[in-house]
This record gives C-alpha cells, structure tokens and sequence, in this order.
DNA sequence: TGTAGTGTGTATTAAACACTACACAAATGA
DNA sequence: TCATTTGTGTAGTGTTTAATACACACTACA
C-alpha cells in the first residue's frame, strides 16, 4: 500500500468512529493546507517533511515509524544513530537487501527476547 | 568521523600509493567543480547526491554504502526494500535505537552465518 | 432551495538545494 | 625561475522542494 492510500484510510476509519476527522479537519489540526493534504492522500504530491508525518501520525493515532517506513524515510532520531556506527549499519543494510522476510523477523526476535 | 573527513582520508591514503588521487584529478573523474569537492571534505558543504556519493565510492574503492550511511542516507536500493515491509522495518528500527552495538552484531551474525 | 461541509483543480511562490565559474595563493618540480 | 599543480575563497545560478491561495463542484440535510 502507498503513503496516500494508507494515510486515507486510516484517516477514513478514524472518521467513522469520531466524527473530526474530515481532510479540512485533520490539514488544520496539522496546519496545513486542505487541498495539500488532499494531494498527498492520492499520491499526486510525495510524502511530506518528516515533521508534518510525525503530526499527521500523531492526530489520527498511527505509528510514526510506520509511516516514515512508507514514506521510504529515516526519523532523524535513527539517521543520528546511524551516523555514530556507520560500517556496523553498512553491513546490516547489506543482510536486510537479501534478507527474507523470515530471517528479518528473527533478527527482531533475537534482540526483543521473542516480545514481538 | 565525519562524511568530509572519510572522504579525504580515503582520497589521500589511496594518493600515497597511487598517483591521480589529487582533488582536482578525483572531481573530474566524478564530474563535478574542484571548489565543490573541496568544501565536502571540509564539511563546509553537507554530503551530496546519492550519485555522486556512489560515484566518489567508485572511484575510491570505498563501500558506498559505508559512505551513504556516514551521509546520513538510505540508498535507493533499500529504501525500495523498505516501502514494501514497513511494519516490519518500523519494528526492526525501534529496536535499533535501543539496541547496544553488541546486540546488533549479534543480528547481523545470526543472519550472516558469523562469517563478519 | 439554499447553505454548510465535503474534497479537488489550477496557478503560484519562497526558500532550500546542489551545484558552477573563476580568481587566487601556496607548494612542487624541471 | 618559471610553469604547473595543488587546494581554496567568493559569488552566483538553475532546479527542485514544499508548500500556499483561492476558486470550484459535489453531497447532505434542514
């Protein structure tokens, strides 16, 4: 599923339970404009600055990681991280390339002790 | 250590052996201004292009993906791998910001078979 | 039937980005 | 000593980004 798609539906199902959740809405509560939002909903605009993905995230109660992943984006938080450990990263970029999906999913496991 | 400071170490340690490393030499190979690769090594201008970045790797017998971490970045290769599975690669990340260097060796082991 | 709220199309823009052009001073080498 | 090569400073530029402004059409409903 694209960024648009997943932002408008989660929008969407937000609204069915709480009205306050129309586009105008949600672009004000974030402070943007409504047909900018409307754009990126259907994919004709990219993802937006990570700022403004992180509060869209915030209002409708979605996981931000989520979202930055979508929008095929690094939270700067971990872009930090990454930056302080840069081969260790590089080699794990490298396993993640070829990686099933099954072996990523244990690579999780391994550092959460199975809590996942 | 810095993007800048990398790259001009990786350029003069390859200077030393091999002649046709001077800066001049390096930013035509790549294709770009003198000035401009100079200021990058100084880090008086942030890390550049993705293109580029690999170009300078190349060039360098640098791992580019080292270099694009330094920088900072995601390569487009795996930015791609990410769009598909982001629920698994938010989780994978939230992990990451946690995870101590040792834990994440471990990761890369268990699917590398050790050999790192 | 009009009015309030919904989403969308077109046009425009300020600032940031990713560099280039060119001149210059210091060191190197013949 | 003169030409070359080295790296660097200043100034400028085309393109892209990240949006805004505003008008418009459709739907619901009172």
């Amino acid at each position: 599923m694209s960024f648009g798609d997943y932002l408008r539906q989660a929008r969407l199902a937000r609204q069915q339970q709480d009205k306050g959740y129309s586009l105008r809405q949600v672009a004000g509560r974030v402070g943007v404009e409504p047909a900018y939002l409307s754009k990126i909903e259907r994919d004709i605009f990219p993802p937006p600055s990570e700022q403004m993905i992180v509060k869209l995230a915030e209002d409708l109660g979605e996981d931000p990681d989520v979202l930055l992943a979508l929008a095929g984006k690094l939270s700067t938080e971990l872009r930090e991280i990454i930056v302080r450990r840069p081969r260790l990263f590089a080699e794990l970029i490298r396993q993640l390339k070829d990686a099933p999906d099954h072996a990523i999913l244990r690579m999780v496991r391994e550092v959460t002790d199975g809590d996942w």
